[in-house]
DNA sequence: ACAATATATTCCGTATGCGTAATATATGCA
DNA sequence: TGCATATATTACGCATACGGAATATATTGT
């Protein structure tokens, strides 16, 4: 019988990186004075400095995310101050998302600290290594894609 | 500058992938009628299957979980009559955790669908490329321990 | 024996994401 | 035109994990 340890199982190797990951982020926007970015506000404002406005709908699916995330996420957005809501003039069932002023100023600095929260973490992997690591995760997600979608 | 594309970054690969092991793993236990069973409990359970009677401390450290993860864990794990608490004689600061006999009868139909789960998680990716990602995902583990323990 | 310190748990608030159901609005087809 | 269907969003409850503060009990050094 093989003895199973669940420090070294798959299911916990994933989600403990990924909860690492999410505490470095939050220390390291801390650490910047950035209080108001949360980790998980990451996936959106880097679809919106790209496309501002856009919908719900189309947000979450630049973000990854269900519709039904989308909400909650927004509001905590809206609350700190960098997006915001408008009613979609050509269709009255959506509404827009616009970065706020703020929103659009903290690209840099953000930006800056997730480079250097990643350089942090990965900084014992070798590149060709992530490369690979990255590439089986792509095709884990486009395996369970493949079968819900 | 490269395009940032939220869905390509390490840190969306990594939770996405969790939430799908995630999902799978409560569809699985679902579909085998083990619906008291939830994901997060595979670690306590698996860890209290090697050694009955840990304190929550204890506990914790073997499955990965800080104290304060594991009270609300373990209220859930009473509910759906997997372990109790129990007195320790020995220290009166602590609780020893005990599984139930249905908490030690799901052992068999438990690991059968993480067997299942996993195999059609990683169904197309070849054993050698998983192993090497599973040590990178270890690497930064370690790294992050180190940094903070 | 006692004060200082350490340990074990719990409590509480926050963040994050999902699924299902409800609501509002659009669209398409008879 | 008018109903059936599709789409966009939100509401709600649940699961999961953290960190910091509070509480209870041990242990230790003097």
């Amino acid at each position: 019988m093989t003895d199973i340890v669940p420090l070294d199982h798959p299911y916990y190797l994933l989600s403990r990186t990924t909860l690492i990951m999410t505490s470095a982020f939050r220390k390291g926007l801390t650490s910047a004075n950035i209080t108001h970015v949360k980790p998980a506000y990451l996936g959106v404002l880097i679809a919106l400095w790209q496309e501002d406005g856009l919908k719900v709908i189309e947000l979450g699916r630049r973000a990854g995310l269900e519709p039904s995330s989308m909400t909650g996420l927004l509001d905590r957005m809206e609350r700190d101050g960098l997006a915001f809501r408008s009613a979609d003039p050509n269709d009255r069932r959506s509404q827009l998302i616009y970065l706020t002023d703020e929103g659009r100023n903290v690209k840099k600095p953000v930006l800056d600290v997730v480079d250097e929260v990643m350089g942090e973490i990965f900084r014992d992997v070798s590149p060709d290594d992530l490369c690979r690591a990255l590439k089986v995760l792509r095709q884990i997600i486009d395996n369970a894609n493949g079968r819900t979608n």
